[in-house]
DNA sequence: GTATCTGCAAAACATTTGCAATTCT
DNA sequence: AGAATTGCAAATGTTTTGCAGATAC
């Protein structure tokens, strides 16, 4: 029996054509890894993760497919104060939680009724990011135990 | 009669000495240019300003004092999808709204009981960052118009 | 005169671009 | 063969680093 993961995993292939991307090796394994990992999919991250299995991947493939899977619709990109940009599979609306500590980026599962606006002083809007920053719980923890 | 703009721009110097920071030219000037454009303020966009009235001033200066601005919280800094950080006051709590088409960034007057939140799943809040992206409606008119 | 601050030059790092090689149909 | 895709090498742009010179107290 499949669980829900390597069920989506299994249709990667169909989620790429649903969006008009035509499913290469290269594309199907990147879009993996950003599956896989719901937050901080940097292009270096992925490159480094697929080098091994594909060894002829260059970062330009990475860069290429990224900006395809963006135009696309099919992945969302976004950076947090840093110089690298961050990709995420763009299924639900954004609310992330940066440490300021250990950097670390966390997904929130945060709801909020400004996910839903459409229109903001006469703006369009077609996506909302909100960006937590402070101290995760894993340092809160260890400064008390020093 | 002092405006409320040139009051606060007299006063930069103590601005900077209440935060601990010594007041030289170079920091004065540099967050006076923060000051006067609230969004926006690369670090390339600071020294275009300023290199003009100080001829001597190097990008290292600018990187360097920013910097030590954010550390001292006297500004924050953030980036939208972009390799180039911005900066702005640390005054209010943030809500951006970038237009995907021509990629300026606008300054929200939106507020939210989200800017008041202190802890998220755990983890303890420092501050908050609100971007709507879209389009914006100089845009959207030159668009309707075509 | 010592500590701080500034700035040049070079390095580092992410990303983009031009173009040639490869793959797919 | 022709079109799409991949990937190397070089360029670009932002930020960082090492260190020397200037400035301030």
């Amino acid at each position: 029996m499949l669980t829900a993961k390597t069920n989506i995993i299994e249709n990667i292939p169909a989620m790429l054509q649903n969006k008009g991307i035509s499913p290469s090796i290269q594309r199907i394994k990147i879009f993996e890894v950003i599956l896989k990992n719901r937050v901080h999919s940097s292009a270096d991250y992925i490159y480094r993760e697929l080098v091994h299995e594909i060894p002829t991947l260059s970062k330009t493939t990475v860069y290429n497919t990224l900006a395809l899977f963006v135009e696309k619709g099919l992945i969302n990109s976004f950076s947090v104060d840093s110089t690298e940009l961050l990709y995420e599979h763009s299924n639900k609306p954004h609310a992330h939680f940066q440490c300021e500590i250990c950097k670390e980026i966390f997904d929130m599962d945060f709801n909020s009724t400004i996910f839903n606006m459409k229109e903001i002083e006469g703006n369009m809007v077609n996506n909302v990011h909100i960006i937590f920053r402070g101290m995760c719980k894993n340092c809160k923890t260890k400064i008390k135990n020093k």
